[in-house]
DNA sequence: CTATTACAGTTGCTTTTTAAAACCATACGG
DNA sequence: CCGTATGGTTTTAAAAAGCAACTGTAATAG
């Protein structure tokens, strides 16, 4: 529903926020993930107003990352699922969750833990990893152009960056924080 | 800004979507860690209304994923700057962008790689590993209850959540589509 | 086979958020 | 001083979210 901007709307981003970029979205993928396969059950869930939410369970539809599919076998009734491009999502979605737990609970308050099925075991925190499976930091990061990056709807934004990059050989930090332990259960705030 | 409500608000991806759960934010967050510190920088590269702009800057150094910090040293001017906590989105942003780059664009329009800076090569996508480092599937996920799950903001979802893993086994899939495998380039639609 | 309730949405209307565009304020640079 | 770059606010309009009541099928009970 909601439209960007020409200049932003061929990023790859710019184009995820698109289809999930609202309050709800992501929270009904979490009710997927966790098993609500009912539109009441959303509703309940989450406190969504019901015109709101059949208009964004559509919109998922539409976009091809959820499906309906027989509640059990040889039910007549219907349930929203996951797609293979909503199953996508996973990491994003884990990413985020272990960000909130980290940055806005404390460890005494984090309410639900994403486990390995065969053992129990706590899944260890999504990092971004080189080659080698060597975690990387985000100085270790950089960007370049894709094959895309022509496209005259993203082609001045990539110009931007390419002159951004030029400029500030980034400034000292004022504390010079300890480099965050991907592991570390500092309490935040 | 964005208000949810009490029984969703306890859970961490609730809470990261209070503050990250609009259309901007993301994408503010993408400009700083393509190099973007400027207001005015901003307002060009997505086309955000400047008031809608100054809310949600000020609403993120409020969280404390940005904040304010000289352009260049001993500069008197400010530019926004991504702080520990703002880092900590990195893996759910690249997650992002990569589920965008495999199923919102074909491989040749891809616009950005994330790549390493030391060697060029562009990164692996983000996964959920075990332990021992080796991929996992949906199907070999699970959740339990943490510390926090018996707060009554979210023991009914818990609750709910526990219901529902007790039914249905799960329908057969009507095509028995592949297991995602990360690397796969399969396109999508 | 009929009545009853559960389910999955619509419809019409109100309130809240977001957006657009014009307007202000401060800091330099000359 | 004057002009301009920067970084916002204010005002007003449009879009989205929320609410509550209503409708049409599906399962279910008798």
């Amino acid at each position: 529903m909601p439209r960007l901007k020409a200049n932003t709307s061929t990023c790859s981003v710019a184009r995820a926020l698109e289809l999930l970029g609202d309050r709800w979205s992501f929270l009904l993928i979490r009710e997927v993930i966790f098993g609500t396969r009912r539109f009441d059950d959303f509703a309940a869930h989450l406190g969504i107003a019901r015109n709101v939410l059949a208009a964004k369970l559509a919109a998922l539809v539409d976009a091809g990352i959820l499906e309906q599919r027989p509640l059990h076998q040889d039910a007549r009734r219907l349930g929203y699922h996951l797609t293979e491009m909503g199953d996508g999502l996973l990491p994003a979605m884990v990413a985020l969750l272990q960000w909130g737990d980290r940055w806005l609970q404390t460890p005494d308050t984090v309410p639900l833990r994403i486990v390995e099925r065969a053992t129990g075991a706590e899944l260890p925190p999504v990092q971004l990893l080189d080659h080698a499976g060597q975690p990387l930091t985000r100085r270790e990061l950089d960007w370049a152009p894709g094959p895309g990056a022509g496209d005259p709807g993203i082609a001045p934004l990539v110009a931007a960056y390419e002159k951004q990059r030029r400029v500030v050989p980034r400034p000292i930090p004022p504390a010079p924080t300890a480099i965050p332990r991907p592991n570390a259960k500092g309490k935040p705030r």
